[in-house]
DNA sequence: CGGTTCATTGATTAACCTCAACGACCGTGG
DNA sequence: CCACGGTCGTTGAGGTTAATCAATGAACCG
């Protein structure tokens, strides 16, 4: 193992305590947020708190889908593989979003699942979701909500991310990241993955973020994972 | 108005009758189909059944969102805008399908839909859908699995019509088309649309579409707006 | 016939892909 | 400890693809 990105470690799981829910970074949105809080400790004891390292995967293509997530911090990509056989990300999973809700219609995952920086996930059994619909109607319209809301993520991928040039693409990405960060800096892929979630290469993609570096528009912070964005100058680059 | 493909007519509407459901071509598929047919004769008051004219719109995005629509028969785009205020298309329904679910979660419509062929929908009011959810609880795993459908098609967007050269997103969308009508024919939309649909401009459609005609890949038919595949050719074709 | 839409095609330019080389970094093992 | 091998990012040269600008032709309708 040359290289520390490459480590495909074994996840790290273990039950759900109650202080894990009182502590839950997602805590304010998502599937259990708000009204839901209190029949979460009903429900505990189904839920695992699985954590993944960069690199490594939650779940595969195609897998048995026994288990929705609910990512309580990190980012999580979603990737399935175009017909000349380069990986595509068909989208981004962030704090307290939900994925693999397909699991509740009793289909195989529909995605690979995989880490991108370091990640916490609530594991939620689909049968404790399905029981929780039967007692409560009202829960239903919250899994409806989280599928709109992955309606919605798909929408912008193919309208932000897939049009326009490569720096308008980049520069929209860069954005996209650090709204749903809620600040001026955003956690910045390998070249290799901006290009998967663009469809571009790797080259053009390192082109683009390297002249935005010197130009201005991203410059470097503590984590060298991280950039600091321009958000006025890079909007104007967004929008072409 | 000049030209009859760009009229736009008011839409016919009118109640839904028994008869309406037991010749519906989208009997086999779809949120009514198969076990809920006999459900559907409590309900029928509120169907109401909707024609619409190529170009015309059945609803536009942001709008209060009351009604599901299935698609009878026909084809319907489900548009937005890119940043640069280009259409764009996200998705296709096809006979069978749901329009609009997003309405069951008291959302506003997240596209404009709009007509591409001669088309009939059946338009169910939200509340007769969560009222039936509410009584027959299997009958939400099938608005469950409509709105995964709609996902597994926002990806194939992303991975299939929205990555490789020009050729090859013509003749997968082509290919997608014949196959989801069963046959070795497709409907042809206008340049424009095959450019919004692909990401690509309206005159590299037109030279794609011409050169395929020119080297035999598609045919004329009887109906002008029809296209005959050569579908090992363009499956060829598709993959690069 | 005149006006409009749609499709086609050409010429030119701009953007991106491909192939290739190189350097920085890092963990490993001699 | 330092050389090695691996990954990742960067950059260049050259070729291909598609966008852009522009003009023309076919079909249709009033």
């Amino acid at each position: 193992m040359p290289n520390s990105r490459r480590v495909i470690a074994t996840s790290k799981i273990r039950p759900a305590t109650a202080e894990d829910c009182s502590l839950c970074p997602a805590e304010a949105i998502g599937l259990f947020s708000g009204t839901f809080r209190g029949q979460r400790s009903y429900l505990i004891d189904g839920f695992r708190i699985v954590q993944a390292a960069p690199q490594q995967a939650l779940y595969g293509l195609g897998d048995a889908a026994d288990y929705v997530f609910i990512l309580r911090y990190g980012l999580i990509k979603l990737v399935r593989h175009t017909a000349a056989g380069n990986e595509r990300i068909v989208r981004l999973a962030g704090k307290g979003e939900s994925l693999g809700l397909e699991a509740l219609s009793g289909k195989p995952y529909r995605h690979t699942a995989v880490a991108l920086s370091e990640t916490a996930l609530c594991r939620v059994p689909a049968q404790v979701i399905l029981d929780q619909e039967r007692s409560d109607p009202r829960f239903v319209e919250r899994v409806m909500s989280e599928m709109q809301t992955e309606l919605e993520a798909a929408d912008l991928f193919l309208t932000d991310l897939s049009t326009g040039t490569a720096h308008q693409r980049v520069a929209r990405l860069l954005l996209h990241l650090a709204q749903r960060e809620g600040g001026a800096e955003c956690f910045l892929p390998m070249r290799e993955e901006i290009g998967a979630l663009l469809g571009i290469t790797m080259e053009t993609a390192s082109r683009v973020t390297a002249e935005l570096r010197r130009s201005g528009l991203i410059g470097l912070t503590a984590d060298p994972q991280r950039v600091a964005l321009d958000v006025p100058g890079l909007t104007r680059v967004a929008s072409g």
